[in-house]
RNA sequence: GGUGGAUUCGUCUAACGGUUAGGACAAAAGAUUCUCAAUCUUUAAAUAGGAGUUCGAUUCUCCUAUCCACUACCA
């Protein structure tokens, strides 16, 4: 039995913002390794210093943190990354521009070992061969067939080689691919794979422009270094899985070998193609976690100001590829760990749906208790600071809050239902008000002034001038009612004038809750001041 | 173009080779004394196509189609 301790990474490139496909990934990574009592590494793979993005590498931590995952490695306890060794973090610095001295010597015992070579190919040469190629209709690669008649140390005589070396520094160190060799391969989600390395180029893993690895170079190194047991990555590596099989073996890694597992992608809502920034922006929904500000000035939203619960965030998707097999759709991060396996990732990429993660947010919104809830929603109004007509106490916002949740998907939500708390009537519009507005409603609205002000019911202690309890609701309502049943008016007749009279355009409260929270003295005044005005 | 991967309701997905192909989101209809929201009830909705293997195929094999990824001195 294999007693080894399941340690996988996450390896992002702080290139900018992380994609909400990337948090994927980095979940699954992490509940793979938490199910088995694993460590959850982060590493930052910054070889490309000409992407290199400012703040993307905080971004990263502190989305993640943002989503409960904290990484064992690589990150300390104010989140930033690792750069001294230390018991906790054995394997720093975690940034590979830090790690730089360690590569090349990797690279060279490739040479000495003959699985590479020194390629002294311009990018400009090498640019013109593709051209050339594709203007002929066909693909230019620099491997087997092609690299015995370009300029390397396999073709140029030693002692300029070793010139080239020393007077130069646009060169780069070429894997060299084994030739007609079928590669074996297996992966955790789709089984058996076979690749020829014929059809495979030689991949440059080393530059001495920067004196740095390429991706391929490093991740094998640097997996390896770290005692890495499985690699859960996008499906965009496995075109180059063979290569990083080929590197193991030429190292000699071959029996610490990680094990592999290539998610599928997330796909856009409608068309074609994988899920793209622009969608969100064309679509309306946030990619990216957290709020990102570009080096333009450019605004992404994120999933967090746009008032998702981060428990939702990740269950929506956690569920976006795999399901446990049930119909189980609510699941808190413990019980996704335990539950979670690599066998039942779906293999096909899954287009993400905006519509359906709402539905997971407002699930999350109701399990909160009416004081949480309240407490959210405090903040939220203290954020607007408008001018609103009543303060309202915590104790109506949590009744408030416990009437209100069922019908929101987000606590900013709140503000839309029940405008009428904060405003005055006046500012609606008039338009909208008098189609309902009818002559049958008026003539009544007398009657129904006067059986409000008879209501008899228990009032609450902080309010007793106004505010009912909230057990008197279903009372008011029901009172209301009847009335209008004896008389054989149109109910919503009634309810749509008194409605939008002072709520505008909100949306699912009944007469009783709007007295409710306005309190009964409230109500009536403004109802009178409706009949007055029209 | 080449290589690899994928393909079940509109979407996410379930179904040891044997089910009336199940659930959720979205949609539609009804109820809730017009409407809207929530809720309840109900409805509609799928195995990409074609061959094979098999008593039997959504499931295994092959072909075709479509989609995706890769094809950089990017990750």
């Amino acid at each position: 039995m294999d007693q080894k301790k399941r340690r996988v990474r996450f390896a992002p490139s702080p290139t900018g913002p992380l994609h909400m496909g990337g948090v994927r990934t980095a979940l699954y990574n992490y509940l793979f390794a938490k199910q088995a009592g694993g460590d959850f590494i982060l590493r930052i793979e910054d070889t490309d210093s000409n992407r290199f993005v400012p703040g993307a590498e905080k971004y990263i931590i502190d989305s993640l943190r943002w989503c409960g995952i904290y990484p064992d490695e690589g990150v300390d306890a104010e989140g930033n990354l690792v750069s001294v060794p230390s018991e906790r973090h054995p394997h720093a610095p975690y940034r590979q521009s830090e790690r730089k001295p360690i590569y090349r010597k990797y690279a060279q015992q490739l040479i000495d070992a003959g699985w590479a070579y020194y390629a002294f190919d311009s990018a400009e040469e090498l640019d013109a061969k593709r051209k050339e190629a594709e203007a002929n209709k066909q693909t230019f690669s620099y491997n087997h067939a092609s690299r015995n008649s370009l300029k390397n140390s396999l073709t140029l005589p030693e002692d300029e080689v070793k010139k080239l070396l020393e007077t130069t520094d646009n060169w780069t160190i070429r894997f060299k691919n084994p030739e007609n060799r079928t590669v074996e391969m297996d992966d955790m989600i789709r089984g058996h794979i076979s690749m020829n390395t014929n059809t495979l180029d030689d991949k440059v893993l080393w530059k001495a422009a920067d004196q740095l690895p390429t991706y391929h170079l490093a991740n094998i190194v640097d997996d390896h270094l770290m005692e890495i047991t499985h690699v859960i990555r996008g499906e965009e590596w496995l075109p180059s899985l063979p290569l990083h099989y080929l590197l193991y073996e030429a190292f000699g890694w071959a029996d610490t070998q990680p094990r592999f597992a290539h998610l599928s992608l997330l796909l856009k809502p409608d068309g074609k193609g994988k899920l793209s920034k622009r969608d969100g922006d064309r679509l309306g929904f946030p990619v990216f976690p957290l709020r990102w500000v570009n080096a333009q000035g450019e605004v992404s939203r994120g999933y967090r100001e746009d008032g998702y619960y981060p428990q939702a965030f990740i269950n929506m998707l956690a569920l976006l590829g795999w399901n446990p097999g049930t119909e189980q759709e609510i699941f808190t991060l413990e019980e996704l760990t335990q539950l979670f396996s690599m066998e039942k990732v779906v293999k096909s990429g899954a287009r993400f749906n905006p519509e359906k993660a709402k539905w997971f947010n407002q699930e999350y919104l109701r399990m909160r208790s009416n004081e949480q809830l309240a407490e959210e929603f405090e903040v939220l109004l203290q954020s607007f600071n408008s001018d609103r007509e009543r303060n309202l106490t915590k104790a109506e916002l949590t009744e408030l809050s416990g009437l209100i949740k069922e019908r929101a998907h987000f606590i900013t939500d709140f503000l839309t239902i029940c405008p009428y708390i904060f405003s005055a009537p006046t500012q609606y519009d008039e338009k909208d008000t008098r189609k309902f507005w009818t002559d049958d409603a008026k003539a009544i609205m007398p009657q129904v002034i006067a059986r409000i002000e008879s209501i008899d019911c228990k009032y609450t202690v902080d309010c007793p001038e106004h505010l009912p309890a909230a057990e008197a609701v279903p009372q008011i309502e029901e009172s209301l009612t009847s009335l209008i049943t004896e008389n054989g008016w149109k109910m919503g007749a009634v309810m749509n004038a008194l409605r939008l009279f002072f709520v505008g355009q909100a949306k699912g409260l009944g007469i009783a809750d709007i007295i409710y929270y306005l309190g009964r003295k409230e109500a009536l005044r403004r109802i009178r001041k409706a009949v007055e005005t029209l």
